[in-house]
DNA sequence: CTGAAAGCGCTAACAC
DNA sequence: GTGTTAGCGCTTTCAG
């Protein structure tokens, strides 16, 4: 059986002992206090080093009213899209991130039913601040808890009236823009688009950046349907598409897994692509590198997305002025489906 | 700026107060503790209510010397795969079963290169437990620490030496034996595995499976190729197996995503599935049920490992006995690849 | 620049 | 069964 690690464990008062100071210089060498002589600040470090000590969390949280953890607030449903590369991405580039920092990350799963408990959970004085990962639903449920707590969202709000929320997204409307751009640039000139739900996000912003590139060459802006982000739903998506012009020669679709449905109804249709339609996706996931042909996408920096995530929240409870929005940069990546 | 929320949160002073008893009361009830009135429990819990008492994890834990977390390790490895439906469900099992503990889960993603820092960490006291999720590698570089610490690994260990450390797995040969079986049944005589990585746990265990159905059948036991779970590779692994012999009427992917691969292989070639050649993989994942024709295979059950996990964790950490080994059984889910 | 003293909010004996 | 009394290990005024 495991034996007790706290019993064991050093205490600032011993090393307080073995530095000759008091415990007071010695908690103010481990909180890097720049008021300590030299000498005291090796003394102590000699005695840390030689003792193994490490600071017990609790006693100091409870001490200085400071919990030095973050929680990670995962709504269920999109838990249940966790397999989704693109947030796993998100979480691992929030870990690291604060792997850097002596904030621990807490993770929760907050279940639709009962977000009451997390909220309490969160007021309860349990965390230093939280991390909202919704991108998907764009749900800031949790919204009103930025009232009292330091939170930062991953994606935009679904509410506009939630201005008041600091979040980090990445740039939907932009990314849609420069990859229907280069659809255009490459000779299309007939562009449908698949959209995902109009009332999450990504899916109205993803929709908007088609819109302002197409309209932008004088190009129709009609060809539109919607799916959700599904390859199935794309797959039927596409086909009315086709139904409905059979001369289109371009497809943006608002996600990998979307476009690779429109690659499936193109292929029944006995459409070649690229030569007769080209597609292009977005998300720059498994799926754009592995369907054939790969396919053109907009990458997102979803790594970098979550550090910056983790880094706002730690400006924020640091009591430092931050931007309420920060936007990351997309990235066209130009595979087969749109041309040679 | 929010507010401090310390300030505000309700302590167990308090609800004493308001409930009418002592500190020590409150703290039994909130404990569970059996020797306690109803009448107290009831003003108590009534107190709690009013107020939305929260208790003080760091306080809680100074006082008790338990810190009530439990560390999730995810090898920076297994991270990448994040992504992995079932991984992700892993996750979801264990945070879902640890809500209705009062443990909190801290994520620690472990850096290959820097595993002392994790180590360091879980045997710092900050943790009370630790769980390792490195399923695909069987990698349990930290099944030391478990003689320090309570330590539940999912997925079996690599080595068969470290025998002492505590797994739950999922019966991978037994699976693999029964979809084997299932296409045996079905009349199919000249039956391929594609197989994972012979150093992975899964890889080794799968192909197992495989080995005892078919030559329990008296079948061959030649048509081996192996490839790493990508569906790129198990394409060009399934292209192998044709050109050795025409003839074969089966393959068992050891992973659905490989069957896919398969599936474009057998398609390229065109042999028709299931009509021709028989697929079947393993996961029960996303691609099973997308891919065409969807895919009989053999489904983990994901969440409950994950839960299960935990549960033996806080066994572990109750100082209670519990089997070293556990193993979820498996369920077979027949589809159209494998026949009418 | 350093030490002494007073808790942070809770649990854990120990009496009652 | 319930209250009282001490701390858990650390930070933090406040003197010096």
């Amino acid at each position: 059986m495991p034996r007790d690690p706290a019993s064991t464990a050093p205490t600032l008062e011993e090393v307080a002992a073995l530095a000759g100071v008091s415990r007071s210089t010695v908690s103010r060498v481990v909180n890097r206090s720049p008021h300590v002589t030299d000498e005291a600040v090796l003394a102590v470090e000699e005695a840390i080093g030689r003792l193994g000590y490490v600071p017990n969390r609790a006693a100091r949280s409870l001490a200085s009213r400071k919990t030095h953890v973050v929680a990670l607030v995962v709504p269920e449903s999109t838990a249940k899209v966790f397999a989704d590369p693109f947030f796993a991405s998100v979480v691992q580039g929030i870990a690291l991130y604060l792997a850097d920092t002596d904030y621990t990350l807490n993770l929760l799963i907050a279940s639709e039913t009962d977000s009451n408990k997390i909220k309490r959970y969160l007021l309860g004085g349990n965390v230093d601040g939280a991390l909202v990962v919704s991108h998907h639903s764009g749900d800031h449920s949790f919204a009103n808890i930025g009232q009292s707590l330091p939170v930062v969202f991953g994606g935009r709000p679904l509410l506009e009236d939630i201005v008041d929320s600091y979040y980090v997204d990445v740039d939907n409307a932009g990314g849609a823009r420069a990859v229907t751009q280069h659809l255009i640039e490459s000779g299309r000139r007939r562009i449908a688009t698949i959209t995902g739900p109009l009332d999450m996000p990504p899916g109205v912003d993803r929709l908007s950046g088609w819109l302002s590139a197409v309209r932008g060459a004088d190009l129709p802006d009609d060809l539109i349907e919607q799916a959700d982000f599904t390859l199935a739903e794309a797959t039927a998506a596409m086909r009315r598409i086709l139904d409905r012009d059979p001369d289109v020669d371009a497809v943006f679709a608002a996600s990998d897994q979307m476009a690779a449905g429109a690659l499936t109804a193109l292929r029944e249709r006995g459409r070649r692509v690229p030569e007769d339609v080209a597609v292009a996706g977005f998300d720059g996931d498994y799926f754009s590198e592995t369907s054939s042909p790969p396919l053109t996408t907009i990458s997102q920096p979803a790594t970098e997305l979550g550090a910056k995530m983790a880094e706002v929240l730690v400006e924020l409870m640091a009591g430092r002025e931050v931007r309420r929005v920060t936007m990351m940069p997309t990235e066209l990546v130009v595979r087969a489906s749109t041309g040679s």
